[in-house]
DNA sequence: TTCGTCATGTAATGGGTTACATGATTAC
DNA sequence: GTAATCATGTAACCCATTACATGACGAA
């Protein structure tokens, strides 16, 4: 059982949690939302949402569930399937996200997680981002190792490539003290928000609906 | 035939085209000096350069080629493979070198093509720069519409996330500007640089030997 | 009636990793 | 002699993509 997490799987059960979903949903959802970084295709996320339902960890329903309440008569919409997390579900997810290891700040995961972090109690978001941060640390100090060696005798473009990487990795360090800094800060207040207060502010918000229709095709790739 | 790049044939081409190696030292200049982004493993690397061979861009080679030319008598060193890139070979580099088509500017093709373009001839390398910022500015585009849609109702790690994406890639897009900048004003000087001024200077020049032995865990990763 | 979007899926393929197996050489 | 590094490989797997197949619905 449990056979760890898998970026795509993470992403669909939180999404899942805020509120239940069918597929092409859960798609746009996964590549506008969390998708700054990765986009996901129907060719992953079917076969995925098939093995998580196999787990028990999501029921397929039918009915347009997550459908805009306002213009709730659809009556002859098709009903498509839906997806709603179990309470299996729920908990593995809880699991997941409780998780501290090391693959919580690889490049890939660390998305993720930051992305759910709502969903996260305050104490595992600090140690994740030290985490990514320290690993970062790490990162950067063997490129300035490997940039300080005698010989290696690097062209100017490659050089400069390496300049720009470093900076960005430099830049995202700033970034992550800043966030320790602010989650730490936060303790005072809000002491008692960890894990448990998400329910009520994840309600059934309406999608969003008319206005600029932001061109068909939607992941930002 | 040519059944299109693939960045590991890409880079390991254009790693010797510097110079003939053998694999062990190719994978840790792959994860060193290019390796910023990207790590490579043998599992991939074997594997790659047998294909190379078979389409008879590369051809092995035994002995010590390039080892380090002070040290010469070592004699009872044993022979390695040594690959080295074959007349069709550099043949077929230089035509991925001309390659402007899209993927030249995808994530990750573009630190490959950057990370050669000391072998690249100067109007391919401003294509290529343009190119990845045109699509970077597309980015930013989608991305900033999908921030200012109404609905969505994103928290505020998401938000935090989306945020420092945005502004990533737009730090990006000013290093470009720079140096497609540079590479324009960098007319009059070295017009007659383009491609071919690249022999003279890829000579054996000892590759890095004593001193720090940075920590024998290479890859930046 | 046709086009665009919504919607769900499958099969083939890709491009890599991990773990393993093996062995020579060098430094202590 | 033994540990670390150098060196070459293979097999099994992973996680995703691409291309394809299918079809319903709404709007022009």
């Amino acid at each position: 059982m449990s056979r760890r997490a898998g970026i795509l799987e993470f992403a669909v059960l939180g999404l899942l949690r805020e509120s239940p979903m069918h597929g092409y949903e859960l798609r746009k959802r996964l590549n506008t939302s969390l998708g700054v970084f990765r986009a996901f295709s129907y060719g992953s996320l079917y076969p995925c949402l098939k093995t998580l339902v196999q787990q028990g960890w999501l029921i397929e329903e039918s009915g347009n569930a997550s459908e805009d309440p306002l213009a709730a008569p659809l009556a002859g919409r098709r009903a498509k399937i839906v997806y709603r997390l179990t309470a299996d579900g729920k908990e593995h997810l809880e699991e997941l996200l409780a998780q501290t290891g090391p693959d919580a700040w690889e490049d890939e995961h660390f998305g993720i997680r930051f992305a759910f972090f709502g969903q996260t109690s305050r104490d595992v978001r600090v140690r994740v981002l030290e985490g990514r941060r320290s690993r970062l640390e790490e990162r950067l100090a063997k490129m300035r190792a490997s940039l300080t060696r005698t010989g290696e005798r690097l062209d100017d473009y490659t050089l400069e490539l390496q300049r720009h990487g470093m900076e960005s990795v430099e830049r995202e360090v700033r970034w992550l003290n800043e966030l320790i800094e602010s989650e730490r800060s936060g303790l005072d207040r809000r002491r008692e928000a960890t894990a448990e207060r998400t329910s009520e502010e994840t309600g059934g918000q309406p999608r969003h609906r008319g206005g600029t229709r932001p061109d068909p095709s939607d992941d930002i790739t």
